[in-house]
DNA sequence: CGGAAATGGTTCCACAAGGGATTGACTAGG
DNA sequence: CCTAGTCAATCCCTTGTGGAACCATTTCCG
């Protein structure tokens, strides 16, 4: 039961020199484990999320589910809670009090579906839309920032292979399971 | 301000066909994203944890805190409480209170360090390496499968670059910042 | 049609998470 | 050798989270 991923040649340098005993250890959770590519995501997820959202909250006072309904309708206008829920794995009631909240301070306008009655179509208000204007350029930079050390031929192959493994996923667990 | 990653080839034929609305959000989630890296790993992070995580709690009542313990000193035996939150970025108190529940269990042993009688080396009991025992091969079923979709050849390409932005992340964070 | 099952959204509540202060142990400086 | 400052671990308390029950609307099917 090998390590399915193994552990890469431009690692090893840095085992030699450990500067601290953290530094080893999460060396070690980088690399010597038998998840590798799940400790890889979970650490960059990791390293990402947790200065991008701390900062949201700190900037705008907004909670994590609530900026991701910002978020959503940045990609999507009109998409309703539920649809975020299924999609992000937020629970609906945490994404019913996001809402709440984010109607309250008039970001977002809860609109009415004409088919549906019990459907709410989400819309971005003009305020909400500045907001996510000054917000995404962060989440922008920090992505190319994290991408830097790899050429554009590599961040194209990066790219590639992530996209096979992801729909991979999407086809497995939204149909299959 | 382009995407720093483009929208792959391999993805194109998905949009022609989406089955629901859902799933052309969680789509363009994934696809139509400033951030496409972030997404994606946001995405594989989220569909590998949720169901281990899930197992873990209704097979074993653990949390995913108190399981990350046993996880991490299964890397590193004689961890302490600190390193893992430092390395994990779980709040120590969490961590804390999460090794209470483990040695109360009798899956995990609170050793004292020679040097300084502050910390407190955490140590697998036979319990609960039989646990972490029977745990981990799921998780290394589920990357397993994640993997799936690609060759050889093209997993150690994505090990390869996954190395190179991790690696670029832990100097610039454990350093840098 | 009409009742049963399903679905979008909200409300209620128990509980765990994590920020902040606290204790106890080590280390450096007067 | 005592004091100030640091660090590991723990405790307390507020808050957000998310499971479950709950309405309203819609869809399915006899």
């Amino acid at each position: 039961m090998e390590p399915s991923i193994a552990s890469p040649r431009v690692a090893e340098p840095e085992v030699a020199s450990p500067q601290r005993r953290l530094d080893a250890f999460t060396h070690a959770r980088l690399w010597k484990n038998p998840c590798g590519f799940a400790a890889r995501f979970n650490y960059l997820a990791l390293r990402y999320n947790q200065p991008l959202y701390g900062w949201v909250e700190e900037r705008f006072g907004l909670s994590r589910p609530e900026f991701v309904i910002l978020y959503s309708l940045g990609i999507t206008d009109g998409v309703t809670a539920s649809e975020i829920a299924s999609s992000t794995a937020f629970p609906k009631n945490t994404l019913s009090r996001a809402v709440g909240v984010l109607a309250k301070r008039g970001v977002v306008r809860r609109g009415a579906d004409a088919t549906d009655r019990r459907a709410q179509p989400l819309h971005l208000t003009p305020a909400g839309q500045d907001l996510l204007a000054e917000a995404m350029p962060r989440f922008v930079a920090l992505e190319e920032e994290m991408l830097e050390p790899l050429s554009l031929i590599e961040r194209e192959q990066l790219s590639m292979l992530m996209a096979k493994v992801v729909l991979g996923m999407f086809h497995a667990g939204d149909k299959g399971e």
